[in-house]
DNA sequence: CTTGTATATCTGATTTTCCATATATATGAT
DNA sequence: ATCATATATATGGAAAATCAGATATACAAG
């Protein structure tokens, strides 16, 4: 993972939502993202796998769900950059919240910060 | 300025490239980055103009010169993120400092991070 | 007219999206 | 247990949109 791959990521309307929702929440699998975005499934799974494969997520497979999470071993600068897209994206931030439906999942990660 | 534009705008290399080298200069002029950075002119100067555009970057007119600097009014997320991709990029910053040869400008901002 | 900077046009490459379909796991009936 | 079916997620392939780069040229200041 590098800088520029980072924000090559992030420089996406759907994977930027994706991040900030899910550094929000802790953990949330692909159907919920579906309806917190409104996007069709296989836009939000191919751009979870893009995530996924410069690093910035990780997934935990639970029963039929599969669940993101932000990478556990992030280097600093990256989480930094990851929390100030977070904070500057604040006020779309219930807007997508409110749509979001969660499944029951025991064992769900929370959100951290 | 939105996080969605300015992520848009590091995902490139080249304006990566620029606003790093800005960032830790302080003003660059066009000419003294296409040396740095040896790619053609107009390229630097297309990207700079997208930097402009999406108010990243403020110029300064001096005699014959141009000097691109950081804008001052950004938000405080958008530089935090901005000083983050300097200390990202780090290890790649002294061969670009290398090539840099400066122009006599005596009004020149300096660095101030 | 020379030096420094910006833009226009065309071209090729990369990226995004959509649709259909594939896989994987779970559930229910027999 | 087996088979059929439902739900969740992933992927292949083609069309569409976006973006970056090269060259040539235009503009601006001295």
């Amino acid at each position: 993972m590098t800088p520029l791959s980072l924000f090559k990521c992030l420089g996406d309307e759907t994977r930027l939502f994706i991040m900030v929702l899910i550094q929000n929440q802790g953990e949330l699998n692909v159907g919920e993202l579906v309806d917190a975005l409104q996007l069709s499934q296989p836009k939000v799974s191919r751009h979870l796998s893009t995530l996924r494969e410069c690093q910035l997520l990780d997934i935990r497979k639970s029963g039929q769900w599969v669940f993101y999470r932000v990478h556990d071993g992030l280097p600093q600068w990256a989480n930094e950059i990851v929390c100030q897209a977070v904070i500057a994206n604040e006020a779309k931030l219930p807007e997508l919240i409110e749509r979001l439906v969660l499944v029951d999942e025991p064992q769900r990660k929370v959100a951290c910060c």
